[in-house]
DNA sequence: TCCATCCATCAACGAATCTTGTTCAAAGGA
DNA sequence: TCCTTTGAACAAGATTCGTTGATGGATGGA
């Protein structure tokens, strides 16, 4: 075996990583690290269209990104703390797996 | 000031997650992980298309990921360390964010 | 009940992405 | 020089993505 970073599960890992891959997408992610929003202060904030946001928003949701709650009129909007913390995993098995691979390039250029 | 993660360049970070947002470019990534390969190991390898790899490489490339370099006739690709490193440092950022974000949820559900 | 608000969904369009097949350039061996 | 191998680049087609505007459902207030 080569390394534990094989076992990644490559299909849930691409569509996190598509899901992170917009800059809208990433300024709802910055929006929501202030805490829970719904859609009408995001679109405040960011300045666009409801529609997009709700599209970017259903993106984000059906990756894990992020999840929904309804409280009357509104919908709520918060980070899913599981699906980062997976997230960091990979990144964290992925860097030093990538250090000790290019260790060998160093010594031999 | 809301948190150190409003600082993220969310550019280079879309552009560094959308090259890994591609379940091929997460298997040729892998293949790297063992040590620099030639495009023609690869080909073998992930029993891929050659122009199929070459765009996909191309795209690793372009975003920083990889790195290439001539020996004779073969071309060879390797993991590019430094990116990797801001990868992580990004995640490594956000995710204590994304905690922080979600305890307050956590008392209020 | 009627109306306004919040937001998802749909249709349509253009842009970007991915795949496949073909062509072309660079390098080395016969 | 001629031939083969390696891999980039290009064109064409299919698919997916992102944006916009319009519609409709759910909720709550008047």
């Amino acid at each position: 075996m080569t390394t534990t970073t094989a076992r990644i599960d490559t299909r849930r890992a691409a569509v996190w990583f598509h899901a992170l891959s917009d800059e809208t997408r990433l300024d709802i992610i910055k929006r929501l690290l202030g805490g829970e929003r719904c859609v009408c202060e995001l679109t405040d904030a960011l300045d666009a269209a409801q529609s997009r946001l709700s599209f970017h928003l259903k993106t984000l949701k059906d990756a894990g990104i992020v999840s929904d709650r309804r409280e009357g009129r509104w919908i709520y909007y918060a980070l899913n703390r599981d699906t980062f913390d997976a997230i960091e995993t990979i990144v964290n098995t992925l860097t030093p797996a990538v250090r000790t691979a290019t260790k060998s390039q160093k010594c031999c250029a």
